[in-house]
DNA sequence: CAATATGGTTGACACTGTCAACGTAATAGA
DNA sequence: TCTATTACGTTGACAGTGTCAACCATATTG
């Protein structure tokens, strides 16, 4: 049973903070889901964003993202424009709403993270992050030796 | 953006295990959903085991945990008692049907976790558990001073 | 040019999570 | 004791998350 409450935490605190974030946002009146934060984000800080580097970045599956930037779309808080060098697809950027949008949210976000990390050191975060990240990779690729 | 990326590694290994969780399972032809995995693990480990209780455990609202204890009931996997210290409530017991599952997807579980943590030591393991259930600690409790 | 692969869209569906209202039973207070 | 309140579990309704398969249009490869 020792390794067994590594997935009750983990499942846990991805709830909580999940949690934290949508009661934050509700209480700020700004009615955007979680999946349209990080893709609004994603939209903000990629350069020269598409909907399949979003999917790759967030490992979602592009009907998610496509309905996702829709809503956003819908919400004038991003634009689609042309891609010239592939017809297929489109360039995502952030309407002045959208940025202005990322910018409340942003605060929002950094601030469930200061509270979730309050009594936490630097090096403690970062250390669990190196680790969330490892076991990340450890799980992906599902075809590696020959089990 | 230090902080920042905390929630993206959270995000993701969490829906790094889910997913390898869900396709283990699936592979293994035992049609559960993750959320009456962790049901079924409270009814087969939690003594005097109530629908409020796993409840409070898995911190999930009480419809839900109804609705999969039906089915779990449903399946054969567990059966409902009645409580005699309180006749509103009632007490949850694994079938062997039940008992049987869970040892398998324990095994599952197991593996999981094991390639999960293939090249941690237990060190770091218990280190990020740790930290997580502290950052769930701190992101609960929603009305403490007087904002 | 034909075959194949890729970006994006749509439909359908399963799973997750929460809220409000309800019936019943327990419990506390007048 | 009687009433008010609280707690356990159920149900309905709904929002959000996640995936799969089929499809169209465009790119790419042979």
């Amino acid at each position: 049973m020792q390794r067994s409450s590594l997935s009750h935490a983990l499942q846990q605190v991805a709830h909580a903070y999940r949690g934290h974030m949508a009661q934050t946002i509700r209480e700020a009146d700004l009615p955007l889901p979680g999946t349209h934060v990080r893709a609004l984000k994603a939209v903000c800080y990629m350069e020269g964003c598409t909907a399949q580097r979003i999917a790759q970045r967030m490992r979602r599956d592009k009907a998610q993202i496509t309905r996702v930037l829709n809503d956003l779309l819908e919400s004038g808080l991003i634009l689609k424009a042309c891609n010239p060098a592939d017809k297929r697809s489109q360039l995502l950027h952030a309407t002045p709403a959208g940025e202005a949008m990322m910018l409340r949210i942003q605060a929002l976000e950094q601030q469930t993270l200061a509270r979730m990390t309050r009594d936490l050191t630097q090096e403690e975060v970062e250390h669990f992050i190196r680790i969330a990240w490892h076991m990340t990779q450890n799980l992906e690729g599902d075809l590696p030796p020959d089990n």
